[in-house]
DNA sequence: ACCATTTTTTGGAGCGCTCCAAGAATTTTG
DNA sequence: CAAAATTCTTGGAGCGCTCCAAAAAATGGT
């Protein structure tokens, strides 16, 4: 690979005039140039390297968008609410001309990821793991975590997810449904796990913000109704999970009602409840959570826990671009009710 | 921000002592080491900085992609072939641990975008415009450029459009259709253009391969039913233009079917008939293109010329990711029936 | 033709790091 | 206990570039 000294010396000139060739050509007179260039060309040299510029000027132009949980970023793309997050991201990049790197961050190499990125700051999917959050402190950038209490010295943006709850479950109590289901979030690889009522360990306040607090909304809007969501099966799966829907019916064919933690489970829960004949919200009412785009456009359409993810994803890149002292956003949701809910009529089968 | 230096100072040894602290561990006495990351710490360093690193090596471990024609990234994200297409590249790069580097690409700072990625590679989303190609090509790094004809010395990826138009058109002709519109796409950024029979400068052969292609496809298609393509008018649209529905059925009434470039622009045109009452397949039969997994969900569901979208992009990513000589692919199509198209029944209105 | 300006070109300094050969310190061996 | 072997630590070199102050060349006025 030439360098801007190989080119200069086959041009006759300096390191320096080569330089300015390319990045400030009015500087130097035209029949100059025109050597310069002639040799760039001869040696085919496509302009300087920008790795040297890098380590002069220090910026790399670009913020980093990490992976919530254990996950890839394929995963990420592949979920409703992870495509609107990235694409709200990505609005802001494309405004403020910044390039937006989707860090990979498997188990194991997600801190030396957050230690190496090349990256000016990032934004951090959810996570409950706390060494995250300090590895990201560490690197000295500016970054925000989404969907995470990390205290009052680190940018945060969350929306109130137990109002959301709560106003999910009073949505549903108030059409007179009294058996629930709740599809949660399994955060680590694996199959789903069923918790039955009166299992010991229940998933409530695992560490993980985003499910505890829905969960206790839940909790909450039960209680209002005179329910205990002691008694309310709790099943968890990976998020995209497509075994969800047959766990659920497998396991709780009493439930008129289904909770679930974002509307790409409930979408599971509706094709599953396609192939097995179960009418939606005829038999069971599903209700999901998130509202993206893909929640209006299911059959039936999906009654939603909505929340601004574009809006979210683009607010949290400008708060790295911005770089101002922390702050803590909670931002709002809205129950959208749509057809997949309505009073219990029969008990399934 | 302390350096490798300034923390040697601090604990009193060396700048390659400490940077052996980070790297290699092992190679440092455990007393001294300890001694190195105190000093570390008391300093608030967070590692080296991988500018630094990055020079020296001269890996960046980051492919780019940068998006197709003069669009922004956010513009693939909203798209639903955009969306499956960066999925795929995810996919390779999850599984090659490579940052995926949405490069933005605004008109006039495109050259410089790719002069200046911070990437070992990239993928080029399918544009006419060859300046982009030797933009490329000089930045000696491999590439490969999607759907489009760019020459044996240089990696491509593109799908035969030609036999998919061809397959729609004979879809629906053998369905007994005779009046047909066509909606292909504006590739600058503007209103609607709408070519009517007759008129002067038609489409055909633009330079963009893509179009012309698809555009030759139906052509064919066309003339094989001893129609003319000439008959038929063409409305180009940027891609996601939510007037395109309303363009075409006020310009085309008696189009009984409707030929589209994407299953996005074909969800237009249900979402608009939706809007005016018009029934599909009823009234008028809908075909879409690239098979995205929304084109199986839309009311009705649409019937499109699939391809393979994510093994598109998984492939492409694994072409620059393993840079070996440059190959030309070019990948089957396949027309998938489903509810947006039957025979003709009725004239709209 | 000469000096004062203005325009061009130059090359040193330095960005922060890792590699590596060589030197220093320590441990082992005879 | 000295020499040999081993383990640690060091600091120069160099990655490719841009900035900048200073030198060189060109231009203009008298």
């Amino acid at each position: 690979m030439p360098t801007l000294a190989d080119v200069g010396k086959a041009a006759g000139v300096s390191r320096g005039t080569v330089s300015n060739v390319f990045n400030r050509p009015e500087l130097v007179r035209p029949e100059l140039r025109q050597r310069v260039e002639a040799a760039a060309r001869a040696l085919g040299f496509g302009g300087p390297d920008p790795k040297g510029r890098l380590l002069r000027d220090g910026k790399f132009n670009a913020i980093g968008f990490m992976p919530p949980g254990a996950y890839a970023i394929a995963e990420v793309m592949r979920s409703p609410y992870g495509r609107e997050l990235v694409l709200g991201v990505s609005l802001a990049c494309d405004e403020a001309g910044t390039t937006l790197s989707l860090v990979n961050g498997t188990d194991n190499t997600r801190f030396a990821s957050i230690r190496e990125a090349l990256v000016d700051g990032f934004i951090l999917g959810h996570s409950g793991d706390i060494g995250l959050i300090t590895s990201a402190q560490r690197r000295r950038l500016p970054f925000v975590i989404l969907e995470s209490d990390a205290g009052p010295d680190i940018n945060s943006i969350k929306i109130d997810g137990r109002r959301g709850a709560v106003a999910a479950v009073r949505h549903l109590t108030g059409l007179g449904h009294r058996h629930f289901a709740i599809l949660s979030i399994r955060r680590t690889p694996g199959p789903p796990i069923v918790h039955m009522p009166g299992q010991a360990k229940r998933p409530l306040l695992a560490g993980f913000s985003l499910d505890d607090e829905r969960l206790d909304g839940f909790k909450q809007g039960l209680a209002e109704a005179n329910l205990s969501i002691d008694d309310v099966p709790i099943i968890e799966t990976t998020p995209g999970d497509p075994s969800a829907g047959a766990i659920v019916f497998d396991n709780v064919p009493e439930a008129t009602a289904i909770l679930t933690m974002s509307d790409w489970q409930a979408i599971t829960i509706l094709d599953e409840a396609v192939c097995r004949g179960i009418e939606v919200p005829g038999h069971v009412s599903v209700i999901g959570f998130d509202g993206t785009a893909e929640s209006a456009r299911t059959t039936p359409p999906l009654t939603t826990v909505a929340q601004d993810v574009i809006g979210k994803g683009r607010l949290a890149a400008r708060m790295v671009l911005d770089n101002q002292p922390p702050r803590q956003l909670v931002l709002p949701v809205e129950l959208v009710v749509r057809a997949s809910t309505a009073a219990p009529r029969a008990k399934i089968r």
